[in-house]
DNA sequence: GGCATCATATTGTCTGAGTATATCGGATCA
DNA sequence: TGATCCGATATACTCAGACAATATGATGCC
């Protein structure tokens, strides 16, 4: 991992994509890793493709996947350029993914915890609210496999996701769990993120059991705060990896 | 407006945009209103465009866009296909404008509220704590304007939208602030859609001057109390034109 | 010095061909 | 009869080359 120059082609490129997917991927992380900077004009298209070796076609289909995104755009003449990052879809899964692949700055990660500070515990009342009896089972289900498994596995943290996704799902407001995609994504890079350099200070499930208690007894104020106390711990466990 | 059946061609087009950015709005707004349904397969490309008349090659490019926003998604041999809901781009500010283009269920607009009353709030409270000197005079100047023009004039709905856009910024939380493009046009729309049936049921300069001191004032909890006072007006105002 | 005009570079659009891939249907086997 | 394997096929994917549309930036005029 880590950047990883890429030994015979581009960047690091995920399995399973066309080519198109692939130049938007590589180009996509160059453009958030800021090696494509706000402003700038990115070479011609033929050019350009014919530096990535592939056709005018699939460039421009990629482009146009960014240009959706809001990280470029681009007019007849002028050219394509970087869009100014105000413009850019930070909340859209894939741009949140891409940040994640470079390292994102500290002023950045944080502000992704203060907004799961602000969406997550309110999410967590609307939930202890209107959860249904299968939704609480799931619930249960997903506490249960990240007990057995841990948050070092990767089925452990799948269940960790789940839960989150399933407290959002369970709010019954659609762009709220649309929210939920981005945000667990963040969690989940930021999660490997954090183990990659000391292992888990914390048992956090005390407090996972704690919110499921009171989404159980739909108890909304005590799911609130035992979900900003879940994220406040977070937030304290990533920091300690930052500083040092 | 309403619906709006093209005359000479197909839906209501955007001016300013290319043929692909032209069909990627088209069908962007028959998948979000439900001409085509989640699980629905399209025409094939060479089909489709050929009763769009555009060229495969535009037609690919818009149909990429909408992979982007997470709308469509499409392999060799199964066709492209109609993503299912949960993996819409909700908070994309172009999916969110599409919805708008219809008649959004009326649960819907209820989201977007509960999702307002969520953030706009707490983003109130650490614009208060944040903001400089030279936001504040923005924050002023754009409740000059609002006063000046009224929300009943673009002039004034557009200083409404910089008032609100300029308090998300000073919380500097980027992730947050894209979350305004998004909301901003919603609510943008939901005025539109508002004032279409009746008048202003009330005037909400009050309330906003009462946030401008509390922002003024650095007073965080005064500045969360006046935003969510707000949001539960506009909420207010809109069930009006909504219900009868 | 400001403004209108025009040449030009760049993206946008179209056409047509060939490739890769995943699904569907049939054949084989338990 | 049922399930598994495997190949034919439909579809999206990629490529190549040409022409059109457009906004820029320079030029010339007032």
């Amino acid at each position: 991992m880590i950047v990883a120059a890429g030994a015979t082609r581009a960047g690091a490129a995920p399995r399973g994509l066309r080519i198109h997917g692939t130049i938007a991927h590589d180009l996509g992380v160059a453009i958030v890793t800021g090696v494509h900077q706000p402003g700038d004009t990115l070479p011609g298209e033929i050019e350009f493709a014919g530096t990535l070796h592939v056709s005018r076609s699939a460039y421009r289909e990629a482009v146009r996947m960014l240009m959706a995104k809001g990280l470029v755009e681009s007019r007849p003449k002028a050219g394509t350029r970087v869009s100014p990052r105000s413009r850019w879809n930070l909340l859209d899964p894939d741009v949140l993914a891409w940040m994640f692949e470079g390292e994102p700055s500290e002023a950045f990660i944080r502000s992704l915890f203060e907004l799961r500070m602000i969406v997550e515990p309110a999410a967590a009342a609307l939930a202890a609210e209107r959860r249904s009896a299968r939704e609480l089972a799931q619930l249960g289900h997903a506490l249960e496999e990240m007990d057995r498994h841990g948050l070092a596995t990767a089925e452990g943290r799948a269940a960790d996701q789940a839960f989150h996704h399933l407290i959002l799902e369970a709010t019954r407001n659609e762009p709220l769990t649309t929210l939920s995609s981005t945000i667990a994504a963040a969690v989940g890079w930021t999660t490997i993120f954090k183990q990659r350099k000391r292992r888990l200070p914390r048992d956090p499930m005390p407090e996972h059991r704690l919110l499921y208690g009171a989404i159980v007894a739909a108890d909304p104020e005590a799911a609130r705060t035992a979900m900003a106390e879940l994220v406040r711990q977070a937030l304290a466990d990533t920091e300690l990896s930052m500083e040092p």
